[in-house]
DNA sequence: TCCGTAAATGAGAATGACTATCGCTTTAGG
DNA sequence: CCTAAAGCGATAGTCATTCTCATTTACGGA
């Protein structure tokens, strides 16, 4: 558990996660560390066999523990799609705000981000939904369901 | 499996299915039939378990199976959520388009939808990020995430 | 209407992503 | 340096979903 990184987590960032791990009385452990590491490396939603492989240090039981504890203290969120394994990336808030690409083929999941005159109007759009409807929005959501090059 | 049914299924809507079924070398059976009255009568997305107990002649295993030739056919589609269990509505293009509100407490999915104005908006949108990624657009997802009123 | 054949059904077994367990190891902090 | 709590990781469950296969049903030709 102890060689190079595979990437970098600046000091701003890692005072952040340490921060929302501290307030679900949990540590920036090592393995934590390693995980955050992958994702950042990796640059797009991951599965964890895919995590698995670019660090092969990482225990299967402590990357499924962990990435859950990660995502109840807010620092990943975990996407699913129609593929067999849900997949992990660092939370909105650590990086921006995005959306997904996902392959209906081989359901790879790559970001994408929308101007932000037609985030405004969409998010004003949801505004009134949620108003119309009693439901406390927390999050959109919005994907591209399609076939990525690779597939095609 | 020769009871009064949940839902009726008016002659047009009966001749789209038959027709899509066919087009995958499928027959629109019983057991089959019996599932989209179900999703009919149910009117927003539910899940197996919900399925069987709204139509209790229907069998588990042969429930699974053909909501996955129905959903290979195009009649409906699975939504996942991070719930335990996978959810089926009819097909868009047999009702309308629409999006969904899922709770992030139970797991519960609705309908709402946008006026059409903000969804041509969306749409044209979502259609340069396409051109601009080689990635074939074949739907647009888009969830609010949030409480619903009964969980809060 | 009566077969023959192919598809569909359903009960149960198998699969596999994910979670829980539990003894060992590491860490914080006194 | 000690100690108690937290984290770790190998392994054993869990459980939604899929597969198997013997039986039943339904389409099309005679």
């Amino acid at each position: 558990m102890t060689t190079e990184p595979l990437a970098t987590i600046d000091t701003e960032l890692d005072e952040q996660i340490t921060d929302l791990l501290r307030q679900s009385d949990q540590r920036f452990t090592k393995g934590r560390r390693a995980l955050v590491e992958a994702l950042l490396a990796g640059g797009q939603p991951m599965t964890i066999p895919q995590v698995l492989e670019a660090d092969t240090r990482l225990a299967q039981s402590s990357a499924y523990r962990n990435l859950v504890v990660l995502e109840a203290a807010g620092v990943v969120t975990r996407i699913v799609t129609n593929d067999d394994f849900a997949r992990y990336e660092l939370a909105e808030h650590l990086t921006h705000h995005h959306h997904h690409l996902i392959c209906s083929s081989c359901g790879d999941v790559t970001d994408f981000s929308l101007d932000d005159q037609a985030e405004a109007g969409l998010d004003k759009e949801l505004h009134k939904v949620a108003a119309a409807t009693g439901f406390t929005v927390e999050a959109h959501r919005l994907d591209l369901v399609g076939v990525c090059s690779d597939c095609d």
